[in-house]
DNA sequence: TCTTGGCACTGTCCGTATGCGAGTGCCAAT
DNA sequence: ATTGGCACTCGCATACGGACAGTGCCAAGA
């Protein structure tokens, strides 16, 4: 590798490391580059000309641009093994769970810990997942309740208002219909399958498999009801002093819902790395988020991630993030509860 | 009132609209209290000799102290009455909740945007809800899972692994002796009533039913599953500007849930006011607390409240939090669901 | 052609000095 | 009891100057 591009890879790490612009002695000290400072000054302008690295003021040392952190990210970085006690973290962390719920949140405040970053979790996506079991409970006084259990082991429940007396015989052979039908389908695949349910049944039972079906899919498909949770939003301490005008808008950001499935959305597939400006929303442009997927292998049922400073440990996150979600993955399609 | 008390009711109001130290002139101009500076500079030096209000250094104005705040909370506020575009805001945001988690999303959301302070809700306390029915549903291979609803809409599921195959007679059999048993009853009856179900059955199903008996009793025992969310954590702006060292701490304190519901827990009764150094907590001893209970009048299944800066407008805030509590309260009893 | 030591230059940071203004406490007069 | 007057005290903003870190450039050496 040229000797530029080293000098780049002991910028971002000695910046990332001591929160301070890098000068070319301190470099010349610090790494084992064998050229005096004077050569890597020169080094340090060709980057700066090629836009990978940036000064704040003249007479300061340097500082990676989100350029130089994505030049590093994507050819730079090592693989940093985890240390040892964050393996054992990771492993006793999920030990005890009791459901999805809790899963997720040990997962969430896990991932924080480690990374000591703000950590992001999706929830099973409800379009990605299969049915495992739909229950109709009769509650009385005309009501139903309907859940619906995914094999992540995500379960979503609604409560309807029939119009009218339910007897458990219908509900019963209704229950039978709707399981037959949709057990082990994605939940996507339901709206075409559904579709058959209603027009079948007899006319007395109509009004209420209509409601069952209508309810069902909506619990299927709102978008809405992609579930996401936060923790450590302390540790944005990290971005800066000046709360309001670079912690604020980034927790003001993260509360909306919205924002943080567009934050997730396409990190699915794989290892995502988004720094600095390469986020759409103008109030993140000072973070990165590293996120990868998590769920059966190829086939990922969930987004996962830390969000953080441009000037993050890239590395170190990278192999939290991997390890987390390999490990969630491997817990979920195991036990399946 | 006495003129002295006057000044500390101006002294209040005049810093928490201008976040800046008072001085005896200004106050004076702004309020029509009939006497000059100097009068003032001689009750707020009493005011300063009983500890009421202090001064930041030598030559500023004068600070209400938290002893102030109190007295001004417990016979010098008045209620101030809710602005209309407020009370359209909370009639109009739980339109159209579908479920329990979706009441409880709106609401904390809801308050924290009319009081643009932290809100924290705290969803409708198992052990104080009443048991409007318990499903068992058989998922096959060995699994069966337990649906616990409560008159709250508040619904609680979990999953247990049977040793062996489970009947559906048997489960039927089952439900309908739990049910019998616990529908009307509060939580945290639960405990006597199920204890002679375990024993009375037959020695067959034994094993199933107890195990299903201990996992009701876990779940409507266990203090853990009181769940508190948060919203506008985006607003401790109004701390300092100093993240470090004001809201940092903070924002760490609220990640626990067992410091929320100790925050929480004694607010239930009615409109509980927690001042700075009232808290137990010292990281919390800059903000104050506005809470009460909301359900049932008279009988609250949960409690609701706003965090904020000592500094912080107490008549708004605690009109706001008491009318959102009305309201909700009023939603989850009529409608139930 | 690449590397290196030397050197002048530039901007930040920090401590000190200084003037201004807001606000107080005290006192004598009403 | 209230008031006007007045000296006093700090905090804050501004300006200044020196120390310092780091750079860019250049000429000499490999």
């Amino acid at each position: 590798m040229s000797r530029k591009l080293e000098v780049l890879r002991a910028i971002v790490e000695d910046y990332v490391a001591t929160e301070e612009p890098v000068g070319s002695k301190s470099l010349a000290e610090r790494h084992a580059l064998g050229v005096s400072p004077a050569t890597i000054r020169n080094d340090m302008a060709l980057l700066e000309e090629e836009g990978f690295i940036t000064q704040p003021h003249t007479s300061a040392g340097r500082v990676p641009t989100d350029k130089g952190y994505r030049l590093f990210v994507d050819r730079l970085a090592g693989v940093k093994p985890l240390s040892g006690a964050e393996r054992r973290a990771i492993e006793s962390f999920l030990e005890g769970a009791v459901d999805l719920d809790d899963v997720i949140g040990r997962t969430v405040r896990l991932l924080s810990q480690i990374t000591r970053q703000v950590a992001v979790v999706q929830y099973p996506s409800l379009t990605r997942s299969t049915v495992r079991h739909i229950e109709l409970v009769n509650l009385g006084t005309r009501r139903v309740m309907i859940v619906l259990i995914t094999d992540t082991g995500r379960v979503e429940q609604r409560i309807l208002d029939a119009k009218e007396e339910v007897s458990d015989i219908m509900l019963g052979e209704l229950r039978a219909r709707v399981n037959a039908l949709c057990v082990g389908k994605r939940l996507n695949e339901l709206p075409d399958l559904l579709i058959s349910v209603a027009p079948r049944t007899d006319k007395e039972d109509h009004v209420l498999s209509s409601l069952v079906v209508s309810t069902i899919l909506e619990m299927a498909i709102e978008q809405s009801e992609e579930r996401i949770v936060l923790s450590g939003t302390a540790n944005l301490a990290r971005l800066g002093t000046d709360f309001s005008h670079s912690v604020r808008p980034v927790l003001e950001a993260l509360e909306e819902q919205v924002v943080l499935l567009r934050l997730l959305g396409d990190a699915a597939e794989s290892m995502t790395v988004r720094i600095g400006h390469e986020h759409e929303l103008h109030s993140l442009q000072g973070t990165s988020l590293v996120a990868t997927g998590y769920g059966r292998a190829g086939e990922p049922v969930g987004t996962m991630g830390i969000l953080g400073p441009t000037r993050m440990d890239y590395p170190g996150s990278i192999a939290s993030v991997r390890a987390v979600a390999q490990y969630v993955g491997h817990f979920l399609t195991e036990s399946g509860s």
